[in-house]
DNA sequence: TATGAATGAGTCTTCATTCAT
DNA sequence: CATGAATGAAGACTCATTCAT
């Protein structure tokens, strides 16, 4: 499809849909809250997006590719095992500090059923190239001998319970980071470090 | 009394909304669909539910309350900490497996903005209880030096991305329980089993 | 028809209606909030009233009847014509300052079409009555040429203004009560007091 | 600007109220009979009018300040004190037989406590300027020592009673607008005429 | 007869979407 | 393409009335 003219425009509309569903929660999130935010006429926004459900698979791919590049952008292609993996705890845990807000729609648009599954797919797909870039190269060394989809999904679990922590006592984050990384790899690990 | 309120008719609806906001999701879900589908009239629901937000923090309150039971009932007062806590995790994995669309409405509840504080902590209350029994008694023993909470938050983090394999898998239903469980406890424990 | 077992509770109803219709206006006064302030169940109102719009209508009588027997209980059948007038203006006013909730009620039935052309006729029997006593007596003597009804109609119109500004300004309701019929009296009288 | 919001429909949907209101009374008058009187979808009346309230209340002005308008346009300013009173009485009066729907609505406006004081204060602002131009040049002169506020709604009562006669009798519609207007006017001049 | 839970039509209002300008 | 008024299908909640107890 060719697109519309203002890609501005279609940005300032996903971020205010996300500030609007940060503020209000996806449930109460009028599309004129939405409009009138990014600053355009509530018609507008359906140039843009056929319709609200639209929008909302859109913003979910975007703060999910926008996460990936945060993951990938500096990830390093070699060195330790254990550093890589810290490189990837770390990258998407500062990230979710730094996007408090971000996080918390990418949570509420996680357990929304407005989210098809053909978006968690795609959302999906550059984890899924990290995974295999980072585990495959890793699996047979030093890991437990678990499914690779287990460990990702267990690392980012558990990630996520840590930057609870982080937001929630900004003062220790750094412990927090630190320990959280801990579990994760005492837990997947052949031997403790 | 004419026609006493009914417990049944309370619980059909806890049970039927718990249904329709597994189905629909908890914002696309009319109260007329719950009433429905507990079988009773429109205005029936509000004799028990002052408001749709009342019903839902009811029920956020009810699911909490069974979960903690099925978890205490049979909670192991002595033995081996890591017989116990593993106990704890079983228990909370099977019920999750057993119950996903409770679970699945659980979750929804947690990043919902209409379950208040007060529920949250009512919620709470029995959960710190097991805390207290199962990880005061264990912190200086063998368990890492991390704080409480982030230890049992861990623990949720893994169990319930176990549950999401146990029923994406059920042929290996069994395995992932295990080897979910050994994550958990080579993360936080001080040496490994 | 039978009536049903205890007056008092009927009267308590009829109270509770005023009481609640001053409070609430008539429009926003349900049946459920009449019964409670009368202390008796739901169900039971309908037990004494069919339906609601019965209940306003006797309600819409019971004032009448007792504004018509405020006028009437001390009647003077003699002497002179504007003392009799005045006694009656006097009776009139002063009913309405000691009750100015039931006056206030009474405006509203009297302008809402839930009561029925038959029960306004019926309220109107006994001042027909008065009027018939009172200006019969008089028409011919010293008042003008104007219609029987007009007149009273006047005097009506007039004395619930000067309730008004009695009620407005309690300090000087005697001036008030005072000036009212001052000017009811010389507008309708052939010669000035 | 895409359609600019239409005069017409906004007037549209105040005499749909009106009529609405006329024929089924205040308290018995859903939003959706005056969209559909007014030839609109429920919708719009809302964008028109936030709320319900505030309809009724753009109502209340938009007829007092018709009626101010009836009573005005052409008062004159220069002659006789009854001259002017009577002009002001027979305007009053000709609206009132002219539009008894209006007057109808008004009257239950006025007892409504939907109306707030804010739309009282501004319903009454043009009379307060009838009050001071017609009643203060003549206060001194010939009429009685009253309060003003007291004359005129004395004026205003006698007049809506006077309106009731001539259309209960419209043959002889034009006896009782002059009656009515002696009353008034003996009632409150130091001398008869 | 008294009670109050049960009923469901009806109320006001919101909101995603369309379309005239 | 941008605008925002128009639309009407829901949605949460109320309430007069019924009826099981």
């Amino acid at each position: 499809m060719a697109r519309p003219k203002s890609d501005d425009k279609r940005n300032a509309l996903l971020l205010a849909a996300e500030q609007v569903f940060a503020e209000r929660g996806l449930a109460a999130a009028p599309t004129s809250a939405i409009s009138k935010q990014a600053g355009v006429a509530e018609g507008t926004l359906f140039t843009y997006f056929r319709t609200k459900d639209e929008l909302v698979n859109a913003l979910y791919r975007s703060i999910k590719l926008e996460l990936a590049d945060a993951l990938m952008a500096q990830f390093p292609r070699r060195g330790p095992v254990r550093h890589r993996l810290e490189y990837l705890w770390n990258a998407f845990v500062d990230w979710g500090v730094a996007n408090p807000q971000r996080l918390n729609v990418l949570d509420q648009l996680s357990v929304a059923d407005i989210v098809t599954e053909e978006s968690k797919a795609v959302g999906y797909e550059p984890f899924a190239e990290i995974e295999a870039l980072a585990l495959h190269s890793i699996k047979t060394e030093i890991l437990q001998a678990y499914p690779c989809e287990f460990i990702a999904a267990n690392m980012k679990a558990l990630a996520e319970t840590t930057m609870g922590f982080m937001n929630a006592y900004p003062d220790e984050a750094g412990r927090y980071r630190q320990i959280g990384f801990d579990v994760f790899w005492n837990g997947v690990a052949r031997d403790k470090a």
